[in-house]
DNA sequence: AACTTTAAGGTTGGTTTAAGCATGGCCGCT
DNA sequence: AGCGGCCATGCTTAAACCAACCTTAAAGTT
């Protein structure tokens, strides 16, 4: 799960980072607003935390930006405590939280997961294709065959990923972002393990492999 | 898509070419500002990626020689993380965009396509000519009978050259430079053998032979 | 003990080479 | 000028080569 932190506050961002990892996220950081906003649309996170007073643009503007070009990130935004009309305007402009500063990690982590809960399985906590369903709540997924299949860590992350940009090809690189934070050595196999092992559970078919590009979850054309 | 890297630390270089290499860049490195200032210029690169602090020749005195002398290959500066009155200067001496260092990979990554994206007219990410279409970020093409077509590596650096510049007339010698990095032996056949399968899935008249100066898109005089 | 990563060897398929065939342009011959 | 042969250039096919990927098992981590 990529998050973006667009936040000016260091000290703020020092603190929030190792909380979000050890919440399971990979953490990208912005202190202003244009970069932020560039970074919202190209990095292709999947939550973004944004502050509203921010140097170079302001948070709402560039909320509003995003939303205007149609990118459709879940969107968290910070405010002062007591700033109510800061809230509605957020709201207007396309956010699907706020929480006003200070605040208790907490309640941010509480609140990222129902927003990422919310947006990404539309009602409810799964995801499916071509018969394969995956609880993101308890880890564990559903063959077509109605096995059911408890998730490791990296096995979890890397099939949510999958399944959360289906038709999309990801290269092993792009994936390694995203089951991991830090970068991966380039001579690494272990996505490569780990597809395999995917493939053991659901089928041979179920994720092609586009050579030299990446991975794809195999189209459903003949359904 | 060939990409000219101006970058006097070795380190950095090393690190960038593969990753610039998969993200599908024929690259060019140079690692002073004079020889840069020359390739720029000869190599007719599609983009170009300039440090400013070089041996040699300062970066942006080499920006404003090509601006100058007519060369609109588009820059990418990079900075000091907090020169910003660098980046001033850079807008200035005509650079499309500039990023500080340090800087994500991805970043980079992601405003190279930007900038090629804007420079190359066309906000989306698909070519077309005489009914076939080219989706560059899939690397997939769809043939004129509505086939859809994936695309190997270097079929697909082919077709897109031959796609963004339709109507000119293209040597040999020349798609070899902007398919591959390093200069092909003259005597290989590859680029008659791609033109063969690139014919084979688009039809015997989608590519022009000119015996003796190159191949050419067909022209679509007749509709 | 369970999970993750590394490592090594096998397999696949994209790329390149190479050889024989086809075609067009040039030149000399009638 | 018209004809035909000849050479250069381009086409096609198949096989060789090599890097990317797969698989398995053992080593390392937590």
């Amino acid at each position: 799960m990529k998050l973006l932190l667009i936040e000016d506050d260091q000290q703020l961002t020092d603190a929030l980072q190792p909380l979000l990892r050890e919440a399971g996220y990979a953490v990208e950081i912005s202190h202003d607003g244009i970069d932020g906003e560039f970074l919202g649309n190209e990095l292709q996170p999947d939550l973004i935390v944004l502050d509203l007073g921010l140097p170079g643009k302001n948070g709402l503007d560039v909320l509003r930006s995003w939303r205007s070009a149609g990118n459709r990130t879940p969107v968290l935004v910070l405010t002062a405590r007591d700033a109510w009309h800061e809230r509605v305007d957020g709201l207007k402009a396309g956010a699907d939280d706020y929480l006003g500063k200070p605040f208790h990690s907490q309640e941010l982590l509480a609140r990222l997961e129902a927003i990422a809960r919310r947006h990404g399985g539309q009602a409810s906590n799964a995801l499916s294709w071509r018969g394969v369903t995956l609880d993101t709540e308890r880890q564990q997924a559903t063959a077509a065959d109605g096995r059911t299949i408890e998730l490791t860590a990296i096995e979890f992350r890397l099939l949510r990923y999958l399944m959360q940009h289906p038709k999309d090809v990801h290269s092993k690189t792009r994936l390694s972002e995203h089951v991991y934070e830090e970068e991966q050595q380039k001579d690494s196999n272990v996505i490569e393990v780990y597809i395999n092992r995917l493939r053991q559970y659901f089928g041979k078919d179920f994720i092609e492999t586009r050579r030299g590009q990446g991975y794809q979850l195999a189209a459903d054309t003949h359904l």
